[in-house]
RNA sequence: GCCAGGGUGGUGGAACUGGUAGACACGCAGGACUUAAAAUCCUGUGAACGUAAGUUCGUACGGGUUCGAUUCCCGUCCCCGGUACCA
């Protein structure tokens, strides 16, 4: 009898839904288990077959742990707010809510198609106001907090409201503005309620800031990163160019060093967190203050230039300083002689990314001011350049340069031919490339000469704290995230602006919806769309803020939201956060590494500090699974041409379509005339080439729908009736067969390679689809898709229906005692399986499980005992067909999914005899053979064996003996 | 550029802690069953040489450490992700 997939899925697909299996609450009586995915954002594509993956991964999980006695919360959501369905918006005029209803009902109709176990009750969308009127309520204890340093926690601002009122700001350690000034308890109280207010947004946890964007004038928008290319918007293609903007940001910054230590206490991979504390860079330096050269320079420059830097040892080397090209200094410090240039180049780098700045480092750029600064130590005047590689939002925007320790200074000292000072006697070939050592004595160095480098870091630091230029200082890469987008479909901040500052609205206020708008660009007076919004006004007064959130405000927060995401008192409940705590095992892409990541990490502190969630870190196991990149097929279409002139080209294409290997022969110029004309002949009676003189060919590629295409050989049927102008094609084959080119490329509609995974469900069944997931690699692995391989995991299930029926459709599992040989198959299995999942290795596992029931076959084993306990060692990766079997092996239906992990005994895998394999001087092989419970315990435990050896050898004395458990490696005689 | 990861047969990959490289699967070739096809089962399948036993080479490339390296170290090349407004 043949496994009907699809009856059989559908009708436990059916049963899961209806008897609400997977439903989860708090059980005290179990441990709790949390996995998560991270949720998708809802894209007009759908599904492709890249989703999955790490679904798949969590599923397995949350089933293992379920069948290893746990309550797993496993559940499901949305992250549905973002730039395409706005895009869209824009182009149909369709307002981005319908778009994304749209999608979620197509992500949730192929997400039950697959099996997975969520818990769809608890779902979430972060576009729903429900939603994001917890998320508004997190923005507003942001603002409503600061950080203080001596209590390392976020505290409110009323407390420091209080501490101002009766001390000023002298005794608060708090983390603020860089430019926060000093004041008493009476000027505090003596100032007005504006600059109550805006001293108050030094300290804020969320602020408003200046900071710089992408600005496209021809759009009238701000544009991401990513939509620029080349300098110019990727949509219209107009000009781009760098603004200073008022945004909120938020100041994690203060969280800075609790976000490094974190990482100590996650299990995440090194690489990541290593990225993470890249990412937030905290570098141990000094700053210093070089006076300007009053000489020079124009009306209200400053008096100094701070710069800050990891060596400070290397200052007498200094011989020249850069400040970023859009530093505010820059037209104080710029001399009558050099305005031309500076102003030409400032606004070169103005039309540049920021990208492009730090990308394109080897090409030297730059211009001097004209003006120069003091060095401390030595007196020297030192000119001031400004260069693109120095940014305006990184620590002062300006930095001293030393060309004798650093590369790039050196490039920029060779290229404007500045002198290159040698600090240490250690550093050779300066005059070639920088030497970044810190070994040896210095020289040149003032103060520090002769002494090596830690005094000479202290030595500095200490002048320059008692002369009050300087201090030792940490610095860190990380920036305040910039919070404010100027778009359309996303979360309206809940804050409206009374004589230019801003203030919440109530609590009891939230949500605040998003208003209706009938347009979704931004209004013609350059404000963000939500200006477009009629009669918008707080208490019908005052002005809302008019950016959104950004897409990762809604994503920072919400697996609390999964635990109780009805709630409507409180983001989740106190009870069901101390239960569900943090995320036990959390997948998805690495590219979220620094993004949403960190950003999860920061509010999951902030929440903590509130003491509204019990620990310090959100999820405590991540896994990053790899992209599944796309595999786009191609076919060749003949095109003949004849070139009688350049003017009188004549191209005819062709409906003769020829397999790859042509096209390669094609490629390598070993397809000729006569040859592609005599296989023309074959399949038409047409001479194409009538009419031509001087006839010539090509053979011109074409992207091919990928689910037209098997193994890549076409399925030249469905190709002409994939399209109109293929009804009539004619193909070439190779060997009967019309082969495909294959290439990797990004999966995108476009090139026709997005591999629906409902077509798959629907080829070969959802446990098929599961299995091959699973099996095409390490999770981790970025890879492209391959289809090629699916119908071993399809044979699979087909061997495993067979171990259960004859071919005749009866029914042969017996109730006998099982031999010692199907036990071992079975419990080598249960070890295998059950080793891998606890360390995520969830491609071996295929093969152990292909392997164990391949065994069971060969030994004919239809032993209910045996065959029972496999059913629920495969049940986490095929649950439909394991839900089939279950039952009919006389269980009742749905017990399988809380049903328990088979468990191993060792006993079974025992052997007689164990052959130990045993090489002499690394060549000669032969096999040392003992009975089982002889077995020495050093050769068990892998030390040194001279003696056995030596036995063995009938008395010959080894010189060594390399032994591991279970072998003896080599002998050397 | 910078940060991080990766490179193993025709293909996807396995080898967990430095210990018999290529498990498992796809594909391919041959065979069995079949009127035939599909399905299924069996055998072979890294390369070179050899009738064979076997020998040599082989984990991107070049070096190093080690009795022993896909694994550790140094250098080079290539590919993927991130690079702060894609999510």
């Amino acid at each position: 009898m043949e496994y009907n997939y699809k009856e059989v899925e559908q009708k436990w697909r059916q049963f899961w839904e209806d008897n609400q299996t997977f439903k989860t609450g708090i059980d005290t009586t179990k441990p709790k288990y949390y996995v998560l995915d991270m949720f998708p954002y809802p894209s007009g594509a759908g599904l492709h077959v890249g989703h999955p993956l790490g679904y798949i991964a969590s599923d397995i999980i949350a089933r293992y742990k379920r069948l290893k006695g746990f309550n797993v919360l496993h559940p499901m959501g949305f992250d549905s707010f973002g730039l395409p369905a706005e895009q869209y918006a824009i182009q149909t005029g369709q307002h981005p809510a319908i778009t994304t209803e749209e999608n979620i009902t197509t992500y949730i109709r192929q997400l039950k198609q697959i099996g997975f176990s969520y818990d769809w009750t608890k779902e979430v969308r972060t576009s729903d106001s429900k939603y994001y009127k917890w998320t508004q309520w997190i923005f507003m204890q942001l603002f409503n907090h600061y950080y203080d340093k001596d209590a390392n926690k976020a505290l409110k601002i009323t407390d420091l409201v209080e501490k101002f009122a009766t001390s000023g700001n002298k005794s608060v350690n708090a983390v603020c503005d860089e430019d926060t000034p000093v004041f008493t308890s009476e000027e505090w109280n003596a100032m007005s309620e504006f600059d109550q207010q805006s001293m108050l947004l030094k300290y804020r946890l969320t602020y408003p800031d200046e900071s710089v964007v992408n600005w496209c004038p021809g759009l009238g928008t701000v544009l991401a990163n990513d939509e620029v290319k080349d300098g110019v918007s990727e949509r219209g293609g107009f000009h781009v160019e760098q603004k200073k903007m008022k945004q909120w940001a938020m100041r994690i910054t203060a969280y800075a060093d609790r976000l490094i230590d974190g990482l100590n206490e996650v299990d995440w991979s090194d690489a990541l967190k290593e990225q993470q504390r890249n990412w937030i860079g905290r570098s141990t330096g000094a700053s210093v203050k070089f006076q300007v050269d009053a000489s020079t320079v124009q009306e209200n420059a400053p008096e100094f230039i701070e710069v800050f830097t990891t060596r400070v040892d290397t200052i007498y080397g200094v011989s020249f300083m850069v400040i970023a090209p859009e530093h505010e200094y820059v037209p104080f410090l710029t001399t009558p002689e050099q305005k031309e240039a500076v102003d030409e180049y400032v606004k070169w780098v103005a039309s540049r990314s920021e990208l492009d700045r730090m990308s394109e480092v080897k090409k030297v750029s730059g211009v001097f001011t004209g003006s120069y600064v003091i060095n401390p130590f030595n007196d020297e005047k030192v000119p001031i350049y400004l260069a693109d590689y120095v940014l305006a939002g990184y620590g002062t925007g300006a930095v001293m340069g030393v060309p004798s320790g650093d590369q790039r200074d050196w490039n920029f000292a060779t290229h404007f031919n500045l002198p290159i000072i040698p600090i240490l006697d250690t550093q050779k070939d300066i005059d070639k490339q920088a030497d970044n050592t810190k070994e040896g004595k210095y020289i040149n160095s003032g103060i520090i000469n002769g002494l090596e480098y830690k005094e000479a870091t202290k030595t500095l630091t200490t002048y320059l704290e008692e002369k009050g230029i300087g201090k030792g200082k940490i610095q860190y890469r990380l920036r305040n995230a910039v919070f404010s987008r100027q778009r359309y479909w996303g979360e309206p901040v809940p804050v409206y602006f009374k004589d230019g500052l801003p203030y919440l609205i109530e609590e009891s206020e939230l949500p605040l919806d998003l208003p209706v708008i009938d347009k979704y660009l931004p209004t013609e007076t350059g404000e963000p769309p939500l200006g477009r919004a009629e009669n918008w006004k707080y208490k019908g007064e005052y002005e809302y803020e008019l950016s959104t959130m950004p897409g990762w405000a809604g994503s920072s927060w919400y697996w609390y939201r999964y635990m109780d995401a009805q709630n409507e008192q409180e983001f989740a409940s106190q009870e069901s956060i101390n239960y569900w705590k943090a995320i036990d095992l959390y997948i998805g892409g690495s590219e979220h590494a620094t993004g949403h990541l960190l950003y999860s990490r920061f509010w999951n502190k902030f929440l903590k500090d509130l003491g509204l969630v019990p620990e310090e870190e959100f999820a405590k196991k991540l896994i990053n699974q790899g992209m599944i990149q796309g595999r786009s097929n191609f076919v060749y279409r003949l095109a003949v041409s004849n070139l009688k002139s350049l003017a009188e080209i004549k191209i005819v294409y062709t409906d003769i379509y020829f397999s790859h290997g042509y096209y390669t022969q094609f490629k390598n110029g070993e397809l000729s005339l006569e040859k592609v004309q005599e296989l023309v002949k074959s399949v038409t009676d047409k001479n194409l080439w009538e009419g031509f003189e001087n006839p010539k060919f090509d053979l011109i590629d074409r992207h091919v729908d990928v689910n037209i295409v098997n193994n890549d050989i076409l399925d030249t049927n469905a190709f002409k009736n994939w399209r109109e102008d293929f009804a009539n094609a004619e193909f070439i084959l190779e060997d009967g067969k019309y082969i495909c080119g294959v290439e990797v490329e990004k999966m995108s509609k476009s090139k026709y390679n997005v591999v629906n995974p409902d077509i798959l469900v629907d080829k070969v069944g959802a446990d098929t689809l599961r299995l091959y997931e699973m099996f095409l690699g390490p999770l981790e692995q970025a890879k492209p898709w391959n289809t090629n391989g699916i119908d071993g995991s399809f044979r699979f299930i087909k061997k495993v229906w067979r171990l259960f029926y004859e071919d005749l459709g009866n029914f042969k599992v017996k109730d006998e005692a099982p031999t010692p040989a199907e036990l071992k198959v079975l419990h080598t299995a249960i070890k295998k399986v059950e080793e891998d999942l606890e360390r995520y290795s969830f491609n071996t596992v295929v093969s152990t499980l292909m392997i164990c029931v391949n065994d069971l076959g060969s030994l004919k084993c239809s032993k209910k005992a045996i065959l029972q306990e496999l059913v629920i060692l495969m049940s986490p990766y095929t649950p439909h067909i394991a839900e089939e079997l279950w039952t009919l092996l006389g269980n009742e239906a749905g017990t399988i999914s809380y049903a328990s992990f088979p468990k191993f005994n060792p006993s079974y895998l025992v052997e007689a005899n164990f052959e130990y394999p045993i090489s002499i001087n690394g060549k000669v092989r032969a096999n040392i053979s003992f009975p089982t419970d002889a077995i020495p315990a050093d050769i068990e435990a892998g030390v040194l064996a001279n003696e056995i050896v030596q036995k063995w050898l009938e008395g010959k004395a080894p010189k060594k003996v390399i032994v591991v458990p279970k072998r003896i490696v080599n002998v050397v005689m």
